[in-house]
DNA sequence: ATGAGCTTTCCGTACTGCGGAAAGATTGGC
DNA sequence: GCCAATCTTTCCGCAGTACGGAAAGCTCAT
């Protein structure tokens, strides 16, 4: 069972992006009573997915807000898909693109290699920045006030190896800036190590990242994680540079 | 009174635009019921509002058709906006823009003179394509078979002096192809003649038109027809350029 | 096999959303 | 200025829709 009431809403909001602009029009050509019709677009206008101008309505603020969330993402994944089959072959693991959401990341796609027959999805997962390697890369290079509010909030503990003082986490974010990528070993999942580095948009700051990860009895091969960091920055730059920004370092 | 069902429905698809994509995240985070949840995403899913990959919703085609009709108007009229404030100080007669919207046209916007203090504003306003120059500038110029099939359905008679006459329209057609233009005498509206002239798209098809309308008893004045067809022209030809076109008469 | 956590479905019922009608507002013709 | 036409807004009685608690079902880790 559906509910009338939102696909009638949806329904007012298709005819209105049609073109039928008043309450008369869009109750002719949606074939619902007049006041049920004046009620809807009200609804909607007070909601902000609709505006008003005198006696005719269009399309609001909150509509738009909505695709250009869903928009800004969809262009990052797609930007970054190529250079995620790119790691995946190169490190023969699974690599990711995360990006922040409020004080979360939340996981937008993931490329397997294919003999990680069980590996573990987290596409739409979301969780803290001080989680792990993926979200303290994009914490270190957020403005300073925003990371003195975050690392001033309580910060949960998700295992047992999260680090949750603020004054190691400072010394991680310090790491990042530097070397340009972080790795974890067991803080994001256990079992589990994740080399990050950020993604830039125009304006410098840090709005996703992308990382590699593996099982930690296997990953990364023996002195090999400064080729898998140097392979990650390299493409973390290009994506970056894509979006507008020159690069962490110039 | 407002709609609970429609501003519950906005409330979801904020939330999942936000990043929260199972129900139980958008239950939590909305602090409604699970079953309340559950229902609401089924119906914009349903809806196409949104869609669902496993157990993750994200915002669906349905938004983004809403935005995309919107985003489309808005930036054709603000392209005008500055070539009908110059046609209207051209002619000291009010100008305007009209787009195809299926088989009508739609007024987008309209400028007028200053000493035109009670002039009608069509914004917003959806007539069909024959109904004066404004929507013959566009038929004119639209796929053979699009023009053929508006011409075999029935025509509407919207004032008396309407042409619904198949034939005489298609002489019409061939006059605003030969010409660039196209001017009616109290068809559009009793006492109205409107020059119009179509815009194009970087396809070459017509998908706009721009107008000047006046009074039938002083516009357009003694012999200066030809004189805001062309500034009309002109304008049109710089339009259609910024769209990708490379104008009618090359 | 079992428990935890999440999703889906059920169902009794309260109250929301409905629409016909009336009141109000605007516009244009005379 | 008056009046008719048309559109918008508001009212209100009521039918049935939408609600949410609870149970059933599913998935996954141990």
């Amino acid at each position: 069972m559906t509910i009338t009431a939102i696909e009638r809403g949806l329904l007012v909001l298709r005819t209105v992006a049609a073109g039928y602009t008043t309450v008369s029009e869009v109750s002719t050509e949606t074939g619902l009573a007049l006041a049920t019709t004046a009620r809807i677009l009200d609804t909607l206008q007070q909601a902000g997915a609709l505006t008003r101008t005198e006696k005719r309505y269009r399309i609001g603020p909150t509509i738009i807000e909505l695709v250009h969330a869903e928009a800004t993402t969809l262009d990052l994944l797609g930007i970054a898909k190529p250079h995620l089959h790119a790691l995946a072959d190169a490190t023969q693991e699974t690599a990711g693109l995360a990006e922040l959401v409020g004080d979360d990341i939340v996981h937008l796609g993931q490329v397997a290699t294919e003999h990680d027959v069980s590996v573990r999805d987290w596409t739409g997962f979301r969780i803290g920045l001080h989680s792990g390697a993926i979200g303290m890369a994009i914490l270190a290079h957020r403005p300073r006030a925003e990371i003195d509010r975050y690392l001033a909030s309580p910060l949960e503990q998700y295992v047992e190896q999260s680090v949750i003082d603020p004054d190691a986490i400072r010394t991680r974010l310090d790491l990042v800036r530097d070397q340009g990528w972080l790795a974890t070993v067991d803080e994001y999942d256990q079992g589990v190590t994740t080399v990050a580095a950020p993604v830039f948009d125009r304006s410098g700051c840090a709005i996703a990242s992308l990382h590699v990860h593996g099982p930690t009895y296997r990953f990364p091969a023996a002195d090999l994680l400064e080729d898998v960091a140097n392979h990650l920055v390299e493409r973390t730059r290009t994506i970056s540079r894509v979006l507008g920004h020159g690069g962490t370092h110039r």
